[in-house]
RNA sequence: GCCGAUGUAGCUCAACGGUAGAGCACGGCUUUCGUAAAGCCGGGGUUGAGGGUUCAAAUCCCUCCAUCGGCUCCA
């Protein structure tokens, strides 16, 4: 007999051989229809496993956490299949995981089709209406576990398949693998892990998105392959509850908000990734310059300012030109010296740093500058605001001695905090990115021992404060270590925005310097930091995560006068000069159109506060105010209005003070 | 840069081998109106650019440019 350990305690005896499905079965035939998988003794594994000595046994549900990976990753095995049967046996099947964290995509499979055979998003549907076939057919998933060579056989011979030889082999020479496990469903083989769902018939939802060209192996030397990306869900339900966030996500989608509302622009003649920043994508780069600007100042940063073009030399000295290179613009020749348009503020911060003797007394210093910088990013990765080839950093440089780090660096970290919970920022992650040692000398400076020195510094400082991380190999700058701080916006869509690298390795090519206590000379660290990005990114971020409903402070307009008659223009205007000079920003409509086409306008426009005025208002010195998402919340006196209005901007406040908070 | 898709007026779209059209926006006139669109009239396009096929091209083919979805890379 085998024992059954249960969650519960229990335990449950079954005869040898007999599979945690019968273990379910016991327990209740509801279960057993529900089941997924099964945990045995913390290993996932499929239902038909049998069961032999005594083992801790979890049936792994719908409900359970690693439930919707096992279902996503059975569908693409439906989807290979269904495009087998479409495109034919010569088609190659190569990876296909399940993806459990992307804000779109629940899985993929990259295919090599033959030559000749192109398949686009138009082919999407009939794979789909395949891939229900396959599912009302309810083909039981089937594994066998065998040697490499056999297994390299069955799929070379039965499926002609040869990237999986290929990946057998590195399985064989990586790990020492000598079995493999293969799953059957129908005439469908694949070489994978499992576990799987016990039948095709327990995909309950799924859809196909998009199709992409993808690189074997994520190396862009090899061959190029199409990727098909799909989802699935437990229910239909969730399946449209997705789907609709998606289109959220597309409504709120900065490039279509961005023109709408007038932020930004494009044009051909000026080029690819080179914003426009029209009248109202000016305001909103002030308001966050001026509030970059107080925060730092309150921090002791010093402001400086340094040119956007620089002798090559600079650039040689700094390293940038070997490491960096292909992302700058290439250099221009004047009187026979090279000049480059700068891709980073840093190497100008340094000249800064060295252009007196430093003592330790004036450690450390913080050198900030709304630096704006030239990176010639190719041209398949231009996307809107978030990646362009002029930005604007919310840069600056710390230098400090080696103890001062941990200070310094926590500093840094509370800044962002600041930040985040200023603009309703409620999850990030810092993504904290390490060097490969493979890549000394090539990506990253060759200097281990100093490499290792700094990431056991930055680690211990951020698990010494307890700040939320994740570590990444071989991500890391240049010259140093890099954290990267993951946001996600409202809709759930991530951003990686603010940066944040420690420089151990420049500063010495520089010859910085400070005098320490004994007299002596000694290299300081630097730190980089960005919190609020650049202007491009942060603003693409926030028009997403607004909405485009920016809070009052941010509002490119805060408040439109909205008159009812011509009759009380003269009295708009005087208010609108009395918020003028209480520092709001606002407009008279006095455009011939009714006041339901004006409010409707504002309201297009997004305009936190519409101010009507008809001949009641002008008599009563009022101003009746409707807020853009809770609509008229009523009259009053107009010294009032601008009195609140002006202090929800002070405050920053997110939400409306005049309005009950509402959902947006 | 690579794979795939797309490109018509300022914006959103129609016309799918036979003289380029609508709504919004813009200009003029009329209207003076209580919380999301008043009415009439008018101006505006070498159909992304260049080449080709055809009696005839927005429409079919080629090259380039740009945008979108990804890959690679990244703030």
């Amino acid at each position: 007999m085998a024992k059954a350990k249960l969650p519960d305690g229990k335990v449950m005896e079954v005869p040898d051989g007999a599979s945690v499905k019968d273990v379910a079965a016991k327990i209740g035939p509801r279960l057993a229809d529900a089941a997924v998988a099964a945990k045995v003794d913390d290993r996932l594994v499929d239902l038909a496993t049998p069961l032999a000595g005594e083992h801790e046994v979890r049936i792994v549900t719908p409900k359970d956490p690693e439930a919707l990976e096992i279902l996503r990753h059975t569908t693409t095995h439906v989807m290979a299949q269904a495009v087998r049967r479409l495109f034919g046996d010569q088609v190659q099947y190569t990876i296909g995981p399940a993806l459990t964290e992307d804000f779109q995509y629940g899985f993929y499979y990259d295919f090599d089709f033959p030559d000749g055979v192109r398949v686009t998003e138009g082919d999407l549907e009939r794979i789909e209406a395949e891939m229900q076939r396959i599912v009302d057919a309810k083909l039981p998933l089937a594994r066998k576990v065998e040697s490499t060579e056999s297994a390299k056989r069955e799929l070379l011979d039965e499926h002609h398949q040869r990237y999986k030889d290929e990946m057998i082999e590195d399985l064989v020479r990586g790990e020492g693998v000598k079995e493999v496990s293969l799953y059957r469903q129908g005439e469908f083989l694949d070489m994978c892990r499992g576990p799987h769902l016990p039948d095709t018939g327990k995909i309950p939802a799924f859809k196909l998105l998009a199709t992409a060209g993808a690189y074997w192996r994520g190396d862009e030397h090899n061959k190029q392959l199409t990727r098909i990306y799909g989802t699935a869900f437990f229910s239909r339900k969730e399946l449209e509850e997705h789907l609709a966030r998606i289109e959220e996500a597309k409504r709120r989608d900065h490039r279509k908000l961005g023109k709408e509302l007038e932020i930004f622009a494009f044009d051909d003649e000026v080029g690819p990734g080179l914003p426009l920043w029209l009248p109202a994508g000016g305001v909103i780069i002030e308001e966050l310059e001026r509030l970059a600007k107080q925060v730092e100042a309150e921090a002791g940063y010093l402001r400086v300012r340094t040119p956007h073009v620089t002798k090559e030399d600079l650039f040689i000295r700094s390293g940038h030109l070997p490491y960096y290179a292909e992302s700058m613009y290439p250099p221009m020749e004047l009187e026979g010296v090279k000049y480059y348009v700068k891709p980073m503020n840093c190497p100008f911060h340094h000249k800064i740093f060295s252009s007196r003797t430093r003592s330790y007394r004036d450690l450390p210093i913080r050198l900030a500058e709304y630096g704006a910088c030239y990176r010639y990013e190719k041209s398949g990765e231009l996307t809107g605001l978030l990646r362009v080839r002029s930005m604007q950093m919310n840069d600056a440089h710390i230098y400090c001695a080696e103890d001062q780090f941990e200070d310094e660096f926590i500093a840094v970290v509370r800044m962002y905090e600041r930040y985040f919970k200023l603009f309703g920022i409620e999850k990030f992650v810092m993504r904290f990115s390490t060097h490969a040692k493979a890549a000394l000398g090539k990506k990253y400076v060759d200097n281990e021992r100093l490499w290792l020195k700094t990431e056991d510094m930055v680690r211990r400082t951020l698990i010494g404060n307890n700040v939320p991380y994740v570590e990444v190999a071989d991500e890391a700058a240049f010259y140093g270590p890099k954290i990267d701080v993951q946001i996600w916006s409202a809709v759930g869509r991530e951003f990686t925005l603010a940066t944040n690298q420690v420089d151990f390795a420049v500063p010495g090519r520089f010859n910085l310097v400070f005098v320490n206590r004994n007299n002596e000379e000694e290299t300081p660290l630097c730190i980089h930091r960005a919190p609020l990005s650049t202007h491009e990114r942060m603003i693409g971020f926030l028009i997403e995560h607004y909405a485009g409903n920016f809070p009052a402070w941010l509002a490119p307009e805060q408040a439109r006068l909205v008159p009812i008659t011509d009759a009380q223009n003269e009295y708009a205007e005087k208010v609108r000069a009395q918020l003028a000079a209480a520092g709001v920003r606002a407009s008279v409509d006095t455009s011939s159109e009714r006041m339901n086409a004006k409010i409707r306008k504002a309201q297009k426009m997004k305009i936190p506060y519409m101010l009507v005025v008809g001949a009641k208002e002008a008599d009563a010195g009022t101003v009746s105010v409707r807020e853009r998402a809770a609509g008229d919340v009523g009259a009053m006196k107009a010294g009032e209005f601008v009195a609140k209005i002006a202090d929800e901007i002070a405050t920053r406040a997110l939400h409306s003070t005049l309005a009950p908070a509402k959902v947006s």
